[in-house]
DNA sequence: AAGTCAATGTAGGATACCCTACAGAAGCGT
DNA sequence: ACGCTTCTGTAGGGTATCCTACATTGACTT
């Protein structure tokens, strides 16, 4: 049993200058020279529930690269609608538009399952990138193929019901935080799936009831995954299809 | 008056092997050096209505870069049920993901509006990115604008009603093919916009009755614009900004 | 001129969802 | 134990849109 802790061990391999042990995938896969040019710059954050990294509109100041928890990419509307556009664990990083030289992003990133990694200044990882193919290449990459998975998103905002969504959202945010228990209420996944509150609870209330999750205050715990796929819509899959075309999964 | 012939004579200053002038915004705005190494491969295509020029999950055999003329970018679920998540004229180009060394996309590219354009094998544009930099530049930072688009889409296709998604695609149609009337059916609107064909021709109706629009079989004319952008969601104005980021428009 | 096909007009029922409101329950601090 | 806040349960009316079906119109063919 002791030798469950070489997989420890091996996400200690990479560490920011603090010491920091990095699981970040991006930062973890690729090359030494590439990662020694960008290690100067990675400050080490602990990313606790709901801050706010970036606001809807603004300029980017900083690009994250989580270890652990999960990071909303959400669209706000004028009157305060939210939609998610897009979400990233540890298998990715946000501030996409900043490694292709832009500098504003019109989505707002909250952090909605608390967690940690590292934050780079834009103006430092773009220095970085010159100097970085192979980085250039995977922070490209990845985006993508987030851009992939948004556009599925997209039709499937447009043509799926609610309960079909939620078990969408349920099943992504597990492949990225390794645990059947996610901490959330109904009321942020009203906000991410762009719907209001009670047509959450009304859904996730036939979720429960068909034992395919339980949920206390504030947290949803997947009880029969299998059937949780079944619930949800093709989109899951096909989303999941491009992930693993990364290589990173 | 005789001056207006400047921008026609600029568009045709670059051309194909074939001597076939390029209208293409991307094309034309990328160095000299990166364009002879891309222009050996461009090859003149007409495109003609609905043809289809990448299925939905297929592997993507060409990257297509229009001159005049319209092409959707469509989720196709199973059931056939559709929604777009993306429009590219002469300012972008299609096969985003093969910029990036990646093979497949889950987008349907279907040309719905006819025009004419160039298009490259995956492979050499892959081999002539190596040694354009800046066209790497540009097609990355294309592929992210047109990211941030498809993610106000996303929550657009959620939180905004019919007539307004119709104004919105109306608008950002025509500052692509930059004409007033549109040859398009309802049907095929309906394909775009994710809905069924009388939610359409309920939505045009009212359109037509407030005077914004007129129509008849197969072709919108916009009749007064000012008034449609009112008709519009805030989605069309966050879109259009970050158009102008790219300094394409 | 008739025939054919594609595009649009329209209707009526079914339904999912939105919106608001309020009640109950669980956690948290004092 | 108490009060306060947050979270969830639930209800009921209103509405957009979906779905199906059918009529009508326009364009093009023969």
């Amino acid at each position: 049993m002791a030798r469950k802790n070489l997989q420890i061990v091996r996400s200690g391999e990479r560490t920011n200058t603090d010491g920091k042990p990095v699981s970040n995938v991006i930062l973890l896969s690729i090359s030494d020279s590439d990662y020694s040019s960008l290690r100067p710059h990675l400050e080490y954050v602990s990313l606790p529930n709901h801050l706010v990294l970036h606001e809807a509109g603004g300029k980017l100041e900083f690009a994250y690269f989580p270890n652990r928890g999960l990071i909303s990419l959400v669209v706000v509307m004028k009157d305060g609608k939210t939609a998610e556009a897009g979400i990233v664990g540890k298998e990715g990083f946000t501030g996409t538009p900043a490694a292709v030289g832009l500098s504003g992003s019109p989505l707002q990133a909250v952090v909605q399952i608390a967690g940690d990694g590292f934050r780079v200044e834009v103006g430092a990882l773009q220095n970085s990138l010159e100097s970085a193919p192979h980085l250039q290449l995977m922070l490209s990459r990845y985006a993508a193929v987030r851009g992939m998975q948004v556009a599925q998103t997209a039709a499937c905002n447009r043509l799926h019901d609610i309960e079909q969504r939620l078990a969408r959202w349920l099943l992504m945010t597990q492949d990225r935080v390794d645990s059947g228990l996610l901490p959330i209420t109904h009321d942020f996944l009203a906000t991410m799936l762009g719907t209001d509150r009670p047509t959450v609870s009304l859904a996730a209330g036939v979720l429960q009831r068909k034992k395919i999750i339980e949920y206390t205050r504030g947290a949803v715990k997947i009880v029969n995954r299998k059937k949780l796929e079944d619930s949800a819509c093709e989109c899951y899959g096909v989303i999941q299809q491009y992930d693993g075309e990364l290589g990173l999964k």
